[in-house]
DNA sequence: GTTCTTTGCTTCGAGTTCGAAGCAACTGAC
DNA sequence: GTCAGTTGCTTCGAACTCGAAGCAAAGAAC
């Protein structure tokens, strides 16, 4: 393995990290001017109304948005409180909580979600053709799904019981 | 304009979002082993050992590394405690704050660019063939210029009324 | 020169984030 | 059944982050 990242990686990293800052604070900038909500608020308000119950479990949330569980817990807290969401124990296993998106979530979300779009569309898909778009998705996809199958490197120095 | 993104953009601007997020969290973690220091100061460190002087600006160094000024004071202190930057007045400017990288800063940062670089390549180029990388590449830098170059929205400067 | 405005950085307070520790519910081995 | 281990979520403490407010130096207008 090389002990550097050859000239076209490193553009390609670092314009990936500095590109989805910069879209990342235009995107907070925007959803806190149109609907006083984080990005992270946003995320799971998005992904509980994409759910076809309008529901997931509290640890599906935090693995779908790569957030921390006690962070879910603190943002769960303000989404209740908000009257965004509830939560609800599930019958069949009393250790899980289930988040409901209620109706006034899917109100905010319908409301925070075209401003949403312009600013994604005005920022990160502008230069690109329709073309390029579909090619960046094929790159980026694989990528994932590497990403999502690859085991966080410290968390299995364990062996199996032997 | 259009009230929602296509799905090919959707899929794109999701798989981005969180392809960062997994990535940034292996690099953190990585970093916090390896040297105790979090991803922002590594990336102070990293552009400051890139400049030709060693030195830079606060200022430009918030905006290199996309954070706010009183961010950016908070880390510089803690690596001026830790002995790995110093900070001096400018003399020119004595508004101006030059942040140097200093040889312990150098040592630390040689120190933890391996382990970084594995685990870029492991994670984010693993999947990707050269010429995969190179498109990449060619997709985001346009993509970063437009952003650089597009003013934040609705941040218009505090000017006289008139 | 004087005054108004801008720029560069820091301080402050409020809110957010994480990991570790804690607790209750489920599972498996026996 | 019991007991150990795992899982799902919350609580806690410490650290980090941001924007607003503050201050001093630099620049512009006159």
């Amino acid at each position: 393995m090389s002990p550097s990242l050859d000239p076209v990686q490193l553009g390609a990293y670092f314009d990936l990290i500095e590109v989805t800052s910069l879209l990342r604070h235009a995107v907070e900038q925007q959803l806190k001017e149109a609907g006083d909500i984080s990005y992270v608020q946003f995320q799971l308000l998005a992904r509980l109304g994409d759910s076809p119950t309008g529901s997931h479990r509290m640890t599906d949330l935090a693995d779908g948005v790569v957030y921390s569980r006690s962070g879910l817990t603190y943002q769960a807290g303000l989404l209740e409180k908000a009257g965004l969401v509830e939560r609800t124990t599930s019958p069949d296993d009393e250790r899980s909580v289930t988040v409901t998106i209620t109706d006034a979530g899917r109100a905010l979300l319908a409301k925070v979600l075209p401003g949403h779009v312009e600013v994604v569309s005005g920022l990160l898909f502008e230069p690109l053709s329709r073309d390029d778009v579909k090619a960046l998705a094929g790159l980026l996809a694989p990528v994932r799904e590497h990403m999502r199958a690859t085991p966080p490197r410290s968390a299995a120095p364990r062996r199996r019981k032997g």
